[in-house]
DNA sequence: GAGCTAATTGAAAAACATTTTCGATTAGCG
DNA sequence: CGCTAATCGAAAATGTTTTTCAATTAGCTC
């Protein structure tokens, strides 16, 4: 993070400590966490993580979401409470990436799975 | 549609016939192919196509797009030009879905690719 | 540790996106 | 043709994100 001229301050530190409290919230929810950063300093911040690499941004249907990005992981989102919930295991099949024919240079992927949870049903 | 008590209005099918001129518009793009249709109308149908599973709506990073739903693919994104092509090849293993261990019910799915297009590279 | 400077912050305002309200209009029925 | 619930549109309200700009501060230098 230092390595780009960018400087460690304490509202950074505060919205990197509520991104680790937990994975895919809303900025409502990482606002929460660190009531002392304003809002404006929270939206910077984060453009500026999702820029970095450090974070990513999903859309799950309902607006933005952020999480850490340092693991490899989807997510299963169940329509009907809306629980989200992860998994490691990538069920791609390398081969059949880039589609045939497709010239395209694969950089990353982003796979959701939507249905229900044991406890919905 | 009418099975449901909903009116077949022209401006309705004005929407549908934007969509039926391109994928994944953004509203804005959709609104400019039916300027005879009102600005909430154009938001109202979108929901509506949405909530009968007429119409999809993606995020891609920049705001809300809409495509309708008659096919299952995937998208494509040059994070260089923007640019979004789709693929039907899924390229999932649907043995490992629901991944191992996971009490889930698997309705459906959506894959993003991100990288450089032909053109960019 | 004090001083300097560019980067950063926060509050207000601006810009943009979406939803609600409500009176006027109309599709689809008999 | 007439009726009625559904729909429409314009304005206002609400919600979200970005910009502006003066004040503050992290991190460097000495």
């Amino acid at each position: 993070m230092r390595g780009g001229g960018y400087k460690a301050t304490p509202q950074r530190m505060a919205v990197l400590g509520a991104l680790a409290e937990e994975q895919h919230q809303s900025l409502e929810e990482i606002r929460g966490r660190c009531l002392e950063v304003g809002l404006v300093t929270v939206y910077r911040t984060l453009s500026l993580l999702v820029e970095l690499g450090i974070v990513r941004r999903l859309d799950l249907g309902d607006g933005a979401r952020y999480e850490l990005a340092e693991d490899h992981h989807h997510h299963m989102i169940c329509e009907s409470c809306g629980d989200i919930s992860e998994f490691e295991e990538c069920p791609l099949d390398p081969e059949r990436l880039p589609p045939e024919n497709a010239d395209f240079e694969v950089r990353s992927h982003s796979l959701e799975v939507y249905g229900r949870c044991g406890a919905c049903r």
